[in-house]
This record gives C-alpha cells, sequence and structure tokens, in this order.
DNA sequence: CCCGTGATTTAT
DNA sequence: TAAATCACGGGG
C-alpha cells in the first residue's frame, strides 16, 4: 500500500480552502511484527489505538515533542499496519503552506520530510482517527494510473535505528529523482 | 555537530 | 510518581 500511495494526491480542507500534494515518498509499518512501529507485539494504548481501525483511517501522533506526523491505517481492523507519509509535493495551496512553515528556505522545502508536512498541512492531534473514506476535509484523491510514469527507488528507514533487524528492512519507497524528497537514500 | 520539546511509555 | 524514550527539524 504504501506503493500505491506513491503519485496520488493528499488532500486537507481548511476552512474551505484546500492544501494539496503529490505524495512522492512513504514508509511501511508492518504492525505487530515490527520492532519499529508503535504497534508492535500487539501493543495498544491511548495512542495506539487508531492503528488497530480499519483502513483508510488517519493516524497523526506528536514525535519529538514538537511535529505532528501523518499516517495512514491500510490493512483491516485488528491489524495495526500504517503507511508514514515522509514527503509531499505540493500542487494546492502553496500559500497557506508557506504562511505555515515560515523556516521553509523553497517550495521543494516546504514538504520535504514527515514533520514538515504535518506542519504545512496544519495537521495535530484533532487529525487523528478520522476515516479518509467518508471525510470531505481529510483524504486522498486517488487516480487509476498516474498522469506521468515514475521510477520508484527501495530503501531502509528513517530514524528508526533502535528496531534491531527491522532496521534494515527495505520498507521505505520514493519517486525517483524526485527533488521534493526529505533525502536520497544515498 | 547539537539541541529543543512534551506526550507516551515503562520502570520503580 | 518518576525517568527514559522518540517514525524530526533547524541552526551553528
Amino acid at each position: 500500500m504504501a506503493l500505491q500511495l506513491l503519485g496520488q494526491t493528499l488532500v486537507h480542507v481548511i476552512d474551505g480552502q484546500r492544501i494539496a500534494g503529490r505524495i512522492v515518498e512513504t514508509e511501511a509499518y508492518l504492525g505487530v511484527e515490527d520492532k519499529a512501529a508503535h504497534s508492535f507485539g500487539g501493543r495498544k494504548t491511548a495512542r495506539t489505538q487508531t492503528m488497530y481501525r480499519d483502513g483508510g483511517t488517519s493516524y497523526v501522533f506528536l514525535n519529538y515533542g514538537i511535529h505532528h506526523l501523518f499516517n495512514i491505517v491500510v490493512a483491516k481492523e485488528d491489524d495495526p499496519k500504517a503507511v508514514l507519509i515522509r514527503a509531499v509535493e505540493p500542487t494546492e495551496g502553496l500559500e497557506l503552506m508557506r504562511a505555515r512553515r515560515p523556516a521553509a528556505k523553497s517550495d521543494p522545502d516546504l514538504c520535504s520530510g514527515p514533520g514538515k508536512v504535518g506542519a504545512a498541512y496544519g495537521f495535530d492531534r484533532s487529525h487523528d482517527a478520522i476515516d479518509m473514506v467518508t471525510s470531505d476535509s481529510l483524504f486522498v484523491e486517488l487516480k487509476k494510473a498516474p498522469r506521468v510514469p515514475f521510477e520508484i527507488v527501495t530503501c531502509t528507514r528513517v530514524g528508526i535505528d533502535y528496531a534491531e533487524e527491522w532496521a534494515t528492512a527495505p520498507l521505505r519507497f520514493y519517486i525517483k529523482n524526485n527533488p521534493h524528497i526529505s533525502r536520497r537514500a544515498e
């Protein structure tokens, strides 16, 4: 699912204004087996319970006390798998994004990282556990085939060195040569 | 390189 | 109740 989401459009409507962008970088978190996942070992707490919802639910959590990271739950109920949206190529609402991300030095820097996406889209804990299938303010616009074909790079995930053998699992995906990703593999 | 920042989790 | 942890980003 992390692969299918690449190239699709993430939309957030605030006060009738659309913030949108093309998903260019994702990471998969594979539920109870994955030592890097919040739901590893079947952990079900106040924070992680939204990971146990049905696919299409948003999962937003606060990271390092500063950043709201946006994920999409992707499996069936009680199977806590999710995809982290790590980077987006902005397409609509650039002015709103710039206002929310004063530190960004250029447009490609607006959403080139998971914390940046959270800030630019205005996400916080109130955006957690939303059913994106029925929501008219937070959803993914799906296209059957990408307008422009792209190559995908597969590599290891970022910032999970503690996860032992799972730290090297090839579960990060991004669109090759896209200037809006957080960082290149090598 | 180094550090802020604070909810969540896990250890006493 | 206390301490450690952490799916990051910005500034030197």
